[in-house]
DNA sequence: AAAACGATTGAACAACCGTTCAACTATAAA
DNA sequence: TTTATAGTTGAACGGTTGTTCAATCGTTTT
């Protein structure tokens, strides 16, 4: 998708307030940006994702127990997981059979932080 | 589905953990908030809405406006515009033939700020 | 070495979602 | 009142995505 381009073509409409448009567009973040936010906040846009982050904050759990927390398969889990880590969200440490997820950094809580006082309103 | 219940069918693993699993449930926050939160985290999981967020920054837009910043049809920002709307993210004000959409207010903008700061590292 | 178990992976399926297209509403101009 | 323009809406299409299922990997135990 191309996004606010200089010479993107122009929809129909005649009374264009292209001085407005202009000034917008400088104030507009790296298109780049806006893929990688709306990515981070696609992560965190899946109850299954936001719940193992809650269920992982501060002491690591494993995978099974995860599952049965959440009340899901392992498998199911797991790919969540495997999302969650390529996103840095999450952090891993194997203990024998087991691995261990945690939280990778405070950042994340700070955000989900707001959003949760965002939302009770 | 149903999230982390107590009768939830469990996974087929031995070993489990139950002390940390009843544990982490109590610190489980309520079902239908980790709805609501990643729901809210589903609208602002898309480039093109992210976009317009910004765009409506500052300065209120109409519609055609910021179809012609971002490059997309007026159908097409209108559609993203509805949700906006529904989630009560922004706010509008007609005039004439135009309708102007700006931010509904400050948390947003501060929730996004955040996450800017979490991905540039 | 073999069996058992926790975890991961890939394919497949269904559900969801964003854009397009065409039709429609509403306001303004002629 | 007729015409033009800004905006909205619903259906449809294509792409994305989350879960399931089965197979597999890695570690531990016997």
């Amino acid at each position: 998708m191309r996004l606010y381009e200089k010479n993107a073509p122009l929809c129909e409409c005649e009374e264009l307030h292209s001085d407005i448009i202009e000034k917008k567009r400088e104030a507009m973040p790296d298109e780049n940006t806006l893929y990688d936010l709306s990515d981070f906040f696609k992560i965190l846009g899946d109850s299954t994702r936001v719940s193992i982050l809650f269920a992982i904050d501060g002491e690591p759990m494993c995978v099974c127990d995860i599952a049965n927390l959440l009340g899901m398969t392992k498998s199911a889990v797991s790919h969540q997981l495997k999302i969650l880590r390529q996103s840095d969200l999450v952090t891993y440490r194997k203990s024998g059979k087991n691995v261990y997820y945690t939280l990778a950094d405070d950042h994340v809580r700070d955000i989900i932080e707001k959003a949760l006082e965002h939302i009770k309103e």
